[in-house]
DNA sequence: GTTCCATCTTAACATTAAGTTTACACAAAA
DNA sequence: TTTTGTGTAAACTTAATGTTAAGATGGAAC
């Protein structure tokens, strides 16, 4: 029944927290390991490839950001859930924390009965599959905010742009045909004509002001920096 | 993996319908246990104190309407969720087992498929009264003084409004989409209009007189200061 | 029971944004 | 040069949401 322990790791640089969300994690049936400081957690992170990381903001030798920033460009760690703990309750480092590319924060004090339900709330939302961040380059494309950034900085796309950005974006460099991004975006049954792709390609050109999608001239177009 | 197993009894007469709905729901991770009539429920229920229980209205010894006209008179049983197996699928009977205390009501013959999923929402649901005091910027939602502050000064929100705006601001940036905004407040069974959540958008949008929702054409809503 | 009141829902219509098509320009290949 | 495929702006169409007001419902006060 179950799949296997998903492992967890944890990075504080406060031993006693470290204990009390290890433990009542691994009370919950999850495999924990623990880093005490930023350098530590990334080392720890690529040998054990955890399903999920749980990161203080301040910590010695890395903050938590700067990990989340580098494993977040390592291809093996796009799909790594990532929890922030953090001190500062103000919206703007929440907001700076998740376009780094967190899946949650959870702000100190630490209650364990909230961290372990942000805990099991990620993991369900994940066997659900929900769409995944896509992390490109700078650009981050996040289907759950329906929100693309370039740097930091956030674009909004209509609909069908994002739908497109997305499933171009989430194959960086595959060659899409037409066809296939009819069937993808607009639905094998819808019909429409021949410009309409090109219109919706030039507003995310336009939008995103980045030169980053390709014409391949007489069979498609593709997601390249 | 979950915080910890849920536990479920489930009275029937009919020992197909307990197994293969204690089969169905055990492989969710839930605890089961079984009563053959009301009277054998009653005397579990006491003694389990199950988080849910599931209710044939047909059984001998008791009918499941008055195990939970009983149940739902000691303090113990205020909040154990309670959901009817009903053979009739008549509007009149589902009205008064609702009105009995119940929470959820399934017709048979039953789908063990929509059972489950069911009972997963009544649980969902439930968790969202877990009941944390969401902060965002300068508002403040208490769920538990069912109070919406700006700054510090009240602002009252009537029940639908306040937990739509509970559930956005729960998780700010994210997206709801209309169907998951339909099923969190509204409950997966009732059917409403499609006017229906952007008119209580628009009571919130009103009453806060502060711009945090935004409305992502053909997606949802999602709260955003 | 009747009245009153707030909430919720719906219906009808207005408004806006999104999506599509048109028409033509342009560039590269044949 | 002609052909083919794509880029682009603007006009147009459609779909989604905003808005208002009018029932429906149910509980509380009288």
């Amino acid at each position: 029944m179950e799949p296997k322990a998903k492992r967890i790791l944890i990075a504080d640089d406060e031993p006693d927290i470290l204990e009390i969300v290890g433990y009542n994690l691994s009370k919950e049936g999850y495999e924990i390991y623990t880093a005490k400081d930023g350098s530590e957690a990334v080392a720890q992170a690529k040998l054990l490839k955890p399903d999920l990381i749980i990161l203080d903001v301040m910590m010695p030798r890395k903050t938590g950001v700067e990990v989340c920033q580098l494993l977040r460009s390592l291809s093996d760690f796009q799909d790594t859930l990532i929890i922030f703990l953090t001190a500062m309750s103000d919206e703007a480092s929440q907001i700076k924390g998740l376009e780094t590319g967190a899946d949650d924060y959870v702000n100190k004090p630490i209650s364990p009965k909230v961290l372990v339900s942000r805990v099991n709330a990620l993991f369900r939302r994940l066997n659900k599959e929900d769409g995944k961040t896509v992390n490109v380059g700078n650009i981050q494309i996040d289907p759950v905010k329906f929100i693309v950034a370039i740097d930091g900085s956030e674009v909004i796309l209509a609909k069908k742009e994002f739908e497109l950005l997305y499933l171009l974006a989430s194959r960086p460099g595959r060659v899409f045909l037409r066809n296939e991004i009819l069937s993808q975006v607009w639905g094998s049954e819808v019909i429409v004509g021949d410009r309409t792709i090109d219109v919706h390609i030039r507003k995310i050109r336009q939008k995103l002001n980045v030169d980053c999608i390709t014409t391949v001239k007489g069979v498609g177009y593709k997601f390249e920096l």
